[in-house]
DNA sequence: TGTACATCAGTGAACGCGCGTTCACTGATGTAC
DNA sequence: TGTACATCAGTGAACGCGCGTTCACTGATGTAC
């Protein structure tokens, strides 16, 4: 054979992941087929040896895109000191290399919206990611999984989400940097509250 | 004449309305000028009587739909009692109501990470919604402006658009329901947080 | 009051471009003998 | 070892459809006289 093996795999590999790439960036509705494959190297007439359409490919862009939420921040918890875990997840999430990062960082502020209208494959592989990334947010900040661990991990993770999302709209100026500060706080903060005193109790005063 | 004085405008305002509510829902990609005026019960001819082009109306409907992010939660905050101002504008934002309503509910959900490829103006204008809208949560959580209370609120405010976010994301289900509820939590919980009890103090034990 | 004309929001056919898709072809390599 | 053929990832021209855009036209009303 003229090529390796797995050359034809590992193209197909390529193309995905600089659709899910694409994806994170500008959403479904602008990958066009000769352009993904300009950037892959390849013409376009090849794309259909590898996929049985653009449909198929954005949907296996998709589940690409979403492959490793809970994973890096569990490497991240893994590799932090005891007791820091949490602060290591949030401060790698919330920081400026991870805001000018769309098309590589995580999918949850990039994919979410998109992901309501998106096929039920998708949107159930979606739903698993994030109960995934809620296991290893609550494992770090309080090594329990019930309801109100869980729920803590969701507003925790809410948080580094919104904070991300805002910061990134926000550009590069001052309020994106006052985002990702304050995002990086209430997460902490969120997560390290005990469950008991986070109670309806709203601001007053100074 | 045929019509009423002002009825162009009048259907100028509604294509533009409409406008703002697909791309709330959709992303200005998935905008077609013949969709959008088959909607505002027109035709696609005379689209251009009122706009110089599709580009034109994009743009004009991101300002439409960013318009009152701020507005709606200072009226919630006004008619609630003291001391109850953040939980008014919390318990509003992350319901199931305006989880279900993504064409006419915030924009910051649905066009913060659009927003960041839009046009110069665009981003200008967004920039001002945010700044006002955290200028109206700072007021309601401690009645200050300062750069600490503005973080707080930017805080707050993350959580509530990460929450809405993922909350959509998750469908209607279990899921979604404990977002929304961790969220509520979370956000009121920052908003009441003194700002010297926040600090860098992870999660552990229990 | 009646008639002819001007106005103008909206219509719908038509155009051209871009994009998804198809398909006959290329050309480098492996295999048969 | 050399020659003919099979394989198959990738090429690029071509097709058709949809979408943004244009434009001559419609038809209801106001205005001039």
């Amino acid at each position: 054979m003229r090529y390796s093996k797995d050359h034809k795999s590992e193209t197909r590999a390529r193309i995905v992941g600089n659709a899910a790439v694409r994806l994170r960036e500008l959403g479904a509705a602008c990958i066009g087929v000769a352009d993904l494959m300009r950037d892959s190297g390849l013409t376009h007439g090849g794309f259909y040896a590898h996929f049985k359409s653009r449909e198929a490919l954005i949907d296996e862009a998709f589940l690409h895109a979403m492959g490793s939420v809970g994973e890096r921040w569990k490497q991240r918890a893994d590799a932090a000191p005891a007791g820091e875990e949490l602060a290591a997840i949030v401060n790698g999430y919330l920081s400026v290399r991870h805001r000018d990062d769309v098309g590589g960082g995580c999918m949850l502020p990039a994919l979410s919206h998109e992901v309501a209208r998106g096929s039920a494959k998708t949107r159930k592989a979606f739903l698993a990611k994030l109960e995934e990334a809620i296991a290893v947010v609550a494992d770090a900040q309080s090594h329990s999984m019930d309801r109100a661990a869980r729920a803590q991990a969701a507003g925790t993770i809410a948080t580094m989400v919104g904070s991300l999302l805002l910061a990134r709209a926000a550009g590069k100026g001052d309020l994106s940097s006052l985002i990702l500060e304050a995002g990086r706080d209430a997460a902490i903060a969120n997560g390290a509250s005990s469950r008991t005193t986070r109670k309806r109790k709203p601001a007053k005063g100074n």
